[in-house]
DNA sequence: TATATGTATTATAATTCGTAATACAAACAA
DNA sequence: TTGTTTGTATTACGAATTATAATACATATA
């Protein structure tokens, strides 16, 4: 797996690892029901403490990204069946971000082409 | 100026004021060039540190989003009347955003239908 | 002349972040 | 069985961040 860390970011190295691999599986890089690397081997690979890669990999489990089973290690969490919809946490982050776009002046249209064009870089589910 | 801070919140208390600010204009509640409560009146009405404020206000000011005058104090910066587009900061956060949603199983639909929802939220700018 | 403004400085306490060194039970391979 | 690897928990430490507090300053305004 490969990992863009920035050590002189403001953003947590937990977060940033955390944030890539939602970005890999968002991609469909990552594959549900795909094992992803041990917490020692991830933190050896790019060169951080092992509990820092702990500490992402917990919050992925507890925001429902990973399952984290001793015999299969930490693996990406089967899509669900049914449709689901977006959460509150989830609108709060994206009202956010449609306020943001529209304090800088952006259109609701240029806002809404943004949003299709970020959703065009992530993998479809299968029906 | 009424503002939501939640104190138990593990968000920095200058960054829920930053945030409820950019919400504000981007809701049209606060129109541009309008001003904005002085660091010392705001701290007093919600409660905190004017340094606090202080830091919000400097953030905001960084970004973008206001105008910090000695004379006026600060206001809300006008919008530009050139069509602006996304910035790459932008661009990154909402790919981010896709990427949640994509990863909890929603379909491109319903991501777009809940970024067509937040955006009608916002107040759209007279041609 | 007073007052209010944004801003800067310094200090202090609490919390967070990252690392480090262990330790443990569970699972697996030999 | 024995040995290794797994996720996880604990404790400790230093550095950075956060929030508050008490001032102070030059500028602008009444």
């Amino acid at each position: 797996m490969i990992l863009k860390l920035d050590l002189s970011s403001d953003i947590p190295l937990y977060q940033q690892i955390r944030n890539q691999i939602v970005l890999a599986v968002g991609k469909g890089e990552l594959k549900p029901g795909e094992s992803l690397p041990t917490v020692r081997q991830l933190a050896s690979d790019i060169g951080v403490n092992s509990m820092t890669v702990n500490k992402a990999y917990a919050l992925l489990k507890s925001e429902g990204y990973l399952l984290i089973d001793r015999r299969k290690g930490a693996q990406v969490c089967p899509l669900k069946e049914e449709h689901v919809g977006p959460d509150a946490d989830f609108m709060e982050k994206l009202t956010l971000l449609a306020a943001e776009a529209t304090a800088k002046g952006l259109t609701k249209e240029v806002f809404l082409a943004a949003c299709k064009q970020a959703a065009e870089k992530m993998s479809q589910k299968e029906e």
